[in-house]
DNA sequence: TTTTGATTGGCAGATTATGCCATCCGACGG
DNA sequence: CCGTCGGATGGCATAATCTGCCAATCAAAA
């Protein structure tokens, strides 16, 4: 949890963090195989990896269409009044929303923010807007945009020589 | 693999899936444990759930900030004729660049796709556009948002009974 | 109440994780 | 060129976990 030491990473590390953001589940000994090394050395810079902070934690990805959220949208929110405590409150109630996938404040003339949600179909989307974001106070423009595939997401993060 | 199967989640399996959403690399016997279960049962819906193509995989979560990627953009792309070739050839394109977080093929007036970039400044960013992604044929239009601030992401499909 | 089918819990063997220690390797100083 | 020193590795022993098997349990239907 410590976000300093290990500003150098050789070549083992470097393979670890590939394996594992591929295969969050293998096992030290495969993992140790592929990499070519020991499972003690392989599991020690494990372990050193998840205390420095850089590998943040596991996360198993679930098929959300498969559990009946059919419907993805991106949402482009723009507040009236730019202050800390109405982004703060914006930022609070959202998180409370769990179709609300990822929020990001962003650049953009007419834009604040970017959340990305998931829900089960057009009416379930028209009444979280209406009942739960639109309300939010401040809020005082908002955009969809819906995704009619996602080509790709969830991509590990590239860790390059 | 097999995107059938269990149309019936019981509140053992939903919170099966729940918990390895947030700890993605909890031993059976713990999972076992706060569902209520033992370890046997447990790991048999597991797999089922694994097998039945509900968890797609596993993934270790790596702080790009630490790694150097500092940058963090949403790019909306247009193109200029809207047939399968074209599009087939981008998404090939744009999967070839490791940059590219995640592409989604969304609704939009003048936007085709929205894509999510990691890179380490804006000279990485300029270079990766004009190098990668405006020579792409077809690519008629770019526009890029900035992340200020990531409030959050990679939040668990909610799990509702 | 009895039957039937599915699910569970516990057990045993196999696999994996983990702490410890001697060894190895490279850098530095003599 | 050689010896010392610090860090990392590999192997080993123990502990913990996984995983398949079987009898017992539970629930619904007859």
């Amino acid at each position: 949890m410590n976000p300093s030491q290990p500003l150098t990473l050789d070549r083992y590390d470097r393979r670890i963090l590939e394996l594992i953001q591929q295969e969050g589940r293998i096992s030290n000994q495969e993992l140790a195989e592929r990499i070519g090394l020991s499972p003690s050395p392989c599991l020690r810079r494990l372990r050193a990896l998840e205390e420095s902070g850089l590998i943040l934690g596991y996360r198993a990805l679930v098929d959300a269409r498969q559990l009946g959220y059919r419907l993805m949208a991106l949402v482009h929110i723009s507040m009236d009044r730019h202050t800390p405590e109405r982004f703060a409150n914006f930022e609070r109630q959202v998180a409370a929303l769990p179709q609300v996938q990822e929020c990001l404040m962003i650049t953009g003339q007419e834009v604040d923010y970017q959340l990305k949600i998931r829900v089960e179909d057009m009416d379930d989307y028209q009444q979280l807007l209406l009942q739960h974001i639109t309300p939010i106070e401040g809020v005082s423009g908002v955009h969809s945009n819906f995704v009619l595939r996602p080509v790709f997401e969830n991509r590990g993060v590239p860790v390059a020589p």
